[in-house]
RNA sequence: GCCGAGGUGGCGGAAUUGGUAUACGCGCACGCCUUAAGAGCGUGUGGGUGAAAACUCGUGCGGGUUCGAGCCCCGCCCUCGGCACCA
């Protein structure tokens, strides 16, 4: 057997016969143990993949292969994301048309992908840009139209002067998330806290205010909330949702201004304290739109100028601004009738206009920044506690603002109650008195779904003057992208189609009557909300020919793969989604489900957070310059090395360092596991321990890779190798499972072994994943540590059952030279753990 | 500020969930093989004392529970991630 193994020329043979024999393209028809393994496809927004990618893909593909070699039938698709601001940057940059530069750059990662080795259909991929793909996005859109679910309303948005476009709430994030810094900044740490920026682009979004087409899904925020603890998802994952989703109960609680008709409405979700309120304060919006009115002529310059000033300041400045806590009192007082206090109102910058009722009762004993506002104001500070005796356990809460600077009052109603039982019958109290009234409030906005961009699917809705805006007929679409020359973002709240009679000018399809269409185009992310639907649906005549002039929802893919198919089995991904396209996509399926188009709620049951990788201390992005390309290393080492270093690297949701040298040490690993193959000797029968070892390894790989415990399969996998180096015969008994344990991380040379040196028939990848046998895990002796008062003083070899018994084990020890030692004289019990330890401690 | 995860050799990381801390690998050192290089093979590799045997200290810091703690409890410190003038 030669010993060289020449990976790329056999990586490639393979990679070949496994396409040509569909090995990796399971019968759509069936639905038997079907397993849909799916990681999230990427956008082609680069030249090409990094090693980042390739961490993520090869955990994905590992665990599809130990699936298929558990006799799955495994589906694995893989696609491109390829409409959206990201290709469209890219192909901006470089100064060419999106579609160009995608003919080229998905070939590129095409090759990428088949070149890792990966158990992809290629018989069913997708690309959203692709018109048979995008009908079905505007398909979609209109769905949610017709459900209610889409509408279009003057709202304040979020314009990024970067890429002239709207974007909504979920793509404006940290620089640190963004992976990007603002204009004017050279590092992380100079910039403020509360600086939000451009997912894409790293500017600072303005506020404007604009017309937008919305969806829904504050609509499905309960569910989406709710649902999160029936699915089995990366914990952080469900967290980050959770408080992306942000609902919180509380209370709108009315007071009376003093000497007028008016009232302030307060939202609360800490009533409990409300006995220590000692002022209003209003949003200056609040105070425009309500109070200005109301206030004697003496004050209203001033807070006319207040209001002014604060409304002329950008997000950022009031941000920072608010720091230090700014003010004018209104010359108001609002009644708390509680306790019948008279509570001042001011208007200040600090409180948003956006959240609760823009206006918030001041309880500064209970809540830092009401105590800054008192503080800088003069303000009384009053503290809540139970009675004397009550139950302290918090009702004067965490905040614990100086307490000494307080008053205290006792709160006999609330005596002996905790937080959550003190404003239950708080909330109670306000609303049997007619002063207040429960409220949810949720920190999810809907989702702004137009974009003034050019390369997206254009939104399939027309404007007619006299029946306002109409969907597109079903049988219409597609809604045609035309390729046109200027194709790139204006900036001025309209996108470049807005420049093309031709595509915008049309027929109103309720009337007849003269209309234009939107020119904006839909969000990336309403692309990727469905795709995993579409993967087992590409090849049939239903994805192919629909939606048709026939009838509308019936058309909705085909039915039967649907419900056979999904939902996905196993969703692999980066954590950077939680709400982004995994919150997105399951609010799309809940509302398919709603009509009736989906059998059920949940796209993900299952879904893995992969962490990413880090290169010289750093996440691997181009500004930092610190991109690993894998195909440098497939080229030198083989796919199969590079799958194994990934993967041993560290845990799959960790944020492993890429370094050469360990590559290398994989690589010198995976030369000695050939040569261990190839060496084996047909006559040979393995010893008592090899076996053993064979049997204890089995077990340990097959509930490691349950748990994407990838890494210490490997070791585990090492260590058997190991072992068998120094055994000096090993037999196929040895082999054969060996080769199976590595196929998911190897496949190439797995299968080599297994066709060429073992002479199988068939493919590794679909035998049968090894198994272990319970009775082989047993040796003849086991070592038994000793400990004197919990010292270890010896470990001694003992015939396997009487390691359970402790006279033996007991005997054994005292005979022991160093435990005898220690034991001299001595008084003692003994604690005995059967099989593994004995502990004589002395009394 | 609130919520979540974590802190283990020079480095990536293990640790049967309370029972040999540092598996596996990288790096490093020495040796074998080789004309040489590479590859390969072997030995060693937490600190301290010691020829050795062995002893002792050691999992962010300080306490505690236990025969026994990286793991459990209490109090801190730090790092990373999410939310955030969200009332």
């Amino acid at each position: 057997m030669s010993a060289k193994y020449d990976h790329s020329q056999i990586e490639k043979k393979w990679q070949k016969t496994w396409e040509e024999q569909k090995l990796y393209s399971p019968d759509i028809n069936t639905r038997d143990n079907k397993f849909y393994n799916l990681w999230m496809f990427p956008y082609p927004s680069g030249e090409g993949l990094h090693a980042g990618h390739a961490f993520a893909s090869t955990g994905s593909d590992v665990y599809g292969r130990f699936m298929r070699m558990q006799d799955m039938s495994v589906f694995q698709p893989i696609g491109y994301d390829s409409f959206g601001i990201h290709s469209e940057n890219f192909a901006i940059k470089n100064s060419e048309t999106p579609k160009v530069m995608l003919a080229r750059t998905t070939l590129n990662y095409e090759r990428q992908l088949r070149s890792l080795g990966h158990s992809y259909d290629w018989t069913r991929t997708v690309t959203t840009s692709n018109v048979d793909y995008y009908k079905w996005t505007q398909w979609l859109f209109i769905q949610i139209f017709k459900a209610g679910h889409a509408y279009k309303k003057k709202a304040w948005v979020n314009f990024c002067p970067g890429c002239k476009t709207v974007l909504a709430d979920e793509q404006i994030m940290s620089p640190a998330q963004a992976g990007k810094l603002p204009p004017g900044y050279d590092k992380l740490e100079d910039v403020p806290d509360g600086v939000r920026v451009c997912e894409r682009c790293g500017n600072i979004p303005e506020r404007r205010e604009l017309s937008q087409w919305f969806f829904k899904i504050t609509q499905y925020a309960d569910r989406l909330l709710s649902n999160l603890d029936i699915i089995n998802w990366s914990e952080r994952v469900k967290v980050a949702q959770r408080e992306w989703i942000g609902r919180k109960e509380g209370i709108n609680i009315t007071y009376p201004i003093e000497s007028t008709s008016s009232s302030v409405t307060c939202f609360t979700t800490r009533p409990d304290t409300n006995f220590g309120a000692t002022f209003v304060v209003v949003s200056p919006e609040y105070a425009r739109d309500n109070l200005v009115d109301v206030v004697s002529e003496e004050v209203q310059h001033n807070i006319t100028k207040y209001i002014e000033e604060s409304l002329a300041k950008t997000e950022q400045q009031r941000r920072e601004d608010g720091k230090t806590k700014t003010g004018e009192f209104t010359g108001l007082y609002a009644i708390n009738q509680l306790n019948g206090h008279k509570m001042p109102i001011w208007v200040s910058d600090f409180v948003l206009s956006g959240f609760g009722t823009g206006a918030v009762v001041g309880v500064p004993g209970h809540d830092k920044r009401d105590f800054d506002f008192a503080k800088t104001f003069d303000i009384p500070v009053v503290r809540v506690v139970v009675g004397a005796d009550g139950d302290k356990s918090d009702i004067h809460d965490a905040n614990q603002v100086q307490e000494e600077q307080g008053t205290m009052i006792n709160s006999e109603f609330l005596d002996g109650m905790d937080i959550n039982k003190a404003t239950v019958a708080m909330m109670d109290h306000l609303e049997q008195q007619g002063w207040g009234k429960r409220e949810t409030t949720y920190h999810l906005r809907d989702w702004l779904i137009s974009r003034q961009r050019y390369w997206g699917p254009p939104i399939p809705m027309v404007y007619c003057e006299k029946c306002d805006w109409q969907p597109v007929p079903e049988s219409d679409l597609p809604v045609i992208l035309p390729d046109i020359a200027d194709y790139k973002p204006k900036g001025e709240g309209s996108g470049p189609l807005a420049d093309h009679p031709e595509f915008y000018e049309t027929t109103c399809p309720k009337c007849g009557g003269a209309a234009k269409r939107e020119t904006d185009v839909s969000d990336t992310f309403l692309d990727s909300s469905w795709y995993f639907l579409a993967y087992p649906n590409v090849g049939t005549d239903e994805y192919k020919n629909g939606p048709s002039a026939s009838s509308g929802q019936d058309v909705f893919l085909n039915k039967q793969i649907l419900k056979s198919w999904l939902p996905v089995d196993l969703y692999f991904g980066g954590a950077e989604h939680s709400v982004l396209h995994l919150m997105y996509a399951r609010f799309v399926t809940m509302a398919l489900y709603d009509l009736k188009l989906l059998s059920f709620e949940e796209p993900f049951p299952n879904f893995f957070a992969h962490g990413l990788m880090i290169k010289d201390g750093a996440k691997m992005s181009k500004s930092r310059g610190n991109v690993v390309n894998p195909d440098e290393y497939i080229a030198k080492y083989g796919a199969d090395t590079l799958r194994l270093y990934l993967m041993f690297m560290g845990p799959m949701d960790g944020y492993p360092d890429f370094r050469d040298t360990g590559i290398e040490g994989m690589h010198k690993f995976v030369a000695r596991l050939w040569r261990v193959i190839g060496q084996y000797n047909k006559d040979a029968k393995a010893d008592e321990k090899t076996l053993q070892k064979l049997h204890s390894t089995i077990k340990k790989v097959t509930e490691d890779l349950k748990i994407y415990h990838n890494n210490t399969a490997i070791a585990a996998i090492m260590e058997l190798v190991n072992l068998i180096v120094e055994a000096n015969a090993y037999g196929r008994d040895i082999i054969e499972p060996l080769v199976g344990l590595i196929a998911p991380f190897a496949p190439h040379l797995a299968e080599e072994a297994w066709v060429s040196v073992l002479g199988n028939e068939g493919s590794v990848h679909t035998s049968v994943w090894p198994k272990y046998d319970e009775a082989k895990l047993v040796l003849s002796h086991k070592d038994i540590i000793v400990q004197v008062d919990g010292k270890m003083r010896a470990s001694i070899s003992i015939e396997s059952k009487s390691a359970e018994l402790e006279e033996e084990v007991a005997k054994a020890a005292k005979a022991d030279a160093n435990v005898a030692k220690w034991l001299e004289a001595k008084q003692y019990k003994t604690i005995f753990i059967p099989g593994r330890l004995l502990n004589f401690v002395t009394l």
